[in-house]
DNA sequence: AAGGCGGGGTC
DNA sequence: GACCCAGCCTT
């Protein structure tokens, strides 16, 4: 092995020794522990995983625990943290793990790579960090750290890259350590090795870096940008009970796949172009025709907020307006709408978009103004 | 190869 | 605001 992927490897496992954070999944050699802190990870930083990953192995400590559970209530844990499919492929992954495994977690490569929701590198770190086997685990923090390093230029937004990456990190794991030098790398990358101003004079292979030899730490890696999400305008109906549902507020459940599947949220709906809103008049009607083609008579009442959530890909204006079911005794509900209230808030999942909204709404801040 | 898929921290 | 995070899946 070359000098400096000797130095590399050897200095980084030595600063992560005495570095590491205690981690709740660096407690524990339980693969399927790892497996799940691994997919909470993804796009996910550290400190907001915490709390989910405690709370999701109190409740779910094994795999056949998990597989056992309802749906529902493996979404309800997942809440709030993002990209829902996650929680719905762990699942069906562990599932199969009881079905095909016996409940053990596979140790062998080509069946770990075959579970649903485990890529390229989940895949490497539960072989690395469960099983101590030398897989490479290439994340966004490894492709940053291993370009600076060794200077490598090419485009980390390329799949072609990371595959490559994959390469030069496998050489680099020290005989028997795969755990710790698979860790180490994404501490590094964590810790010190980061994006915007990384922290040079600390890092412990500063002496053969090669971006920071050339001072090119900003230039390094190189990436092409994303592309900017689209802005859309939508109009919700946040439509109140009246009589016996007063208090409640009527929510639908979204459909079985896409954006936030399954989650509850306010009836909405895009906008065709900013001309529905020439006036709030102009949006209240066009609000009740709309939902009207779906079997869901409202009567909107007037503008009562706004809300804004931006996804990685899209941008949502949503306005909000307050309504009222027309015939409410006698209406009958479209599938997958229902009423919702202060005391059963808790039963439903929520994106946090509409949980912000409706836990405004209960509590009294977001007023809908009255007919 | 490109786009869909959340939410939040940081600068 | 922009960027990006212990990425994966579908097309």
């Amino acid at each position: 092995m070359s000098n400096n992927k000797h130095y590399f490897s050897s200095e980084l496992v030595r600063w992560y020794e005495k570095e590491r954070r205690d981690l709740p999944w660096r407690r524990t050699r339980d693969p399927y522990h790892i497996w799940v802190s691994e997919i909470m990870l993804q796009q996910t930083r550290v400190d907001t995983v915490i709390p989910y990953f405690n709370r999701f192995v109190d409740r779910f400590p094994s795999v056949r625990q998990l597989a056992e559970a309802p749906e529902e209530e493996v979404l309800k844990h997942w809440e709030g943290l993002g990209y829902y499919s996650r929680a719905r492929n762990l699942q069906s992954a562990v599932r199969e793990v009881v079905d095909r495994y016996g409940g053990e977690v596979p140790r062998l490569k080509e069946e770990v790579s075959g579970l649903k929701g485990v890529g390229p590198y989940t895949a490497g770190a539960i072989l690395s960090i469960a099983f101590d086997q030398p897989e490479p685990a290439v994340d966004g923090n490894v492709m940053r750290v291993l370009s600076r390093f060794f200077g490598l230029e090419d485009d980390i937004a390329r799949p072609a890259t990371r595959v490559r990456i994959e390469g030069v990190a496998k050489e680099l794991i020290p005989h028997g350590k795969a755990a710790d030098f698979n860790q180490a790398l994404m501490e590094l990358g964590a810790m010190i090795c980061t994006p915007k101003s990384p922290a040079c004079p600390t890092c412990p292979v500063r002496e053969m870096c090669s971006a920071r030899l050339q001072g090119r730490q900003s230039e390094l890696p190189v990436k092409t940008k994303a592309k900017p999400p689209k802005f859309v305008l939508r109009l919700a109906a946040l439509v109140e009970g009246t009589g016996i549902r007063s208090g409640k507020v009527l929510v639908r459940q979204r459909p079985k796949t896409g954006l936030l599947a399954r989650m509850w949220e306010l009836p909405h709906l895009e906008a065709p172009g900013q001309s529905v809103w020439d006036s709030v008049e102009s949006g209240c009607s066009w609000l009740e025709q709309e939902f009207a083609q779906e079997g869901l008579m409202i009567k909107a009442v007037d503008h009562i907020g706004d809300a804004q959530h931006t996804f990685t890909h899209l941008h949502w204006n949503i306005r909000v307006m307050s309504a009222v079911l027309q015939a409410e005794e006698s209406a009958i509900l479209p599938p997958h709408y229902q009423w919702v209230g202060p005391d059963d808030f808790e039963n439903y999942v929520w994106p946090n978009v509409f949980r912000k909204v409706l836990t405004q709404y209960f509590i009294g801040m977001y007023k809908p103004s009255k007919p």
